[in-house]
DNA sequence: GGCAGTTAGATGACATGACATACATGTCGT
DNA sequence: ACGACATGTATGTCATGTCATCTAACTGCC
């Protein structure tokens, strides 16, 4: 098997697992890891439209993430307001109910986390945080990670995706 | 951002862009990535029973790809024999068609596989490949791929995810 | 032979993802 | 003011994925 093809198919099977681990930790939260991560972006870079929270997920490549919000929104974790001077614009922020939540969500990725840490504890992790950013960054999902490491990025503007 | 967490959101961009990347390959074809992988499977590693499919596949881990089979056995890809011995057992094989296309689907994977390595270059990749198998490992999924691996591997036993 | 338990596969339900398209609201040129 | 165009959001459709549950077929035990 080629490396690469190897590469691939390591990511996948990662992915799928992990995703499994962390809706398996979500799962009494009664939210999705989906869910959970919009709730993330939400809360750590306030309140955004529709079209800049698509920007900065990772799950959610495609469209704007409007059924994704639907569900939150009758939960009623977000709130959804109308932006009064373009009422084509969404205003996305937490609830109180989705603030009170967030903090189970970390407590429950830093579940996931702790698993992970123990898996490749010994691994070179740095080395390998590299060339999957390497990866990573050609693509726009890679560009949302990085509008979220930087908090210098202005989230209402530049949403191209 | 923790260490691991970066970890998680880069595998999961590098997956979902990967996944658009060889869909849009495989478009014309008329199938999908996980249609994909079963004819890749099913032409390297015999006849299978849906379990013993189920155990190679790193896509769908969960249950049996019943649904996944059934959209290849009506595109007459695949042929869904049942065991005379024990008729619990399916037998599956590819078509002639199958075959046909699964030849279409390497040329496919490997234009893939070229955007990739490009992307790669440079990267400590075999550090990498360590890294992500030491964590693919303590999952099924991982266990899937390293029994694709092995062709000393009997497929007809051991199915066990 | 007949029934309890086991195993293989199928199916129902729900939430994604991805693509295409439709709808609503603004903007701009005239 | 008005109509063409642009942009943000919503929706239709299809194929996964995942879990739970159901059914069919076989095995053992009596």
């Amino acid at each position: 098997m080629k490396v690469v093809e190897e590469l691939r198919y390591l990511v996948l099977a990662i992915q799928r697992e992990g995703n499994r681990l962390l809706a398996a930790e979500l799962r009494p939260l009664g939210i999705t890891p989906s869910q959970a991560e919009v709730l993330r972006v939400l809360r750590d870079h306030g309140p955004l439209t529709l079209n800049a929270l698509g920007g900065l997920l990772v799950c959610e490549t495609g469209n704007s993430p409007s059924r994704l919000v639907d569900r939150l929104v009758a939960q009623g974790l977000v709130k959804r307001g109308i932006d009064k001077v373009d009422r084509r614009y969404l205003a996305l922020s937490l609830t109180a109910q989705g603030r009170a939540l967030h903090r189970r969500i970390v407590t429950a990725e830093n579940r996931l986390h702790r698993t992970m840490n123990n898996l490749v504890a010994g691994q070179p992790l740095d080395e390998t945080i590299t060339t999957l950013r390497a990866i990573a960054d050609a693509f726009p999902a890679g560009a949302a990670l990085a509008r979220r490491r930087d908090p210098e990025y202005d989230h209402t503007l530049a949403q191209e995706r």
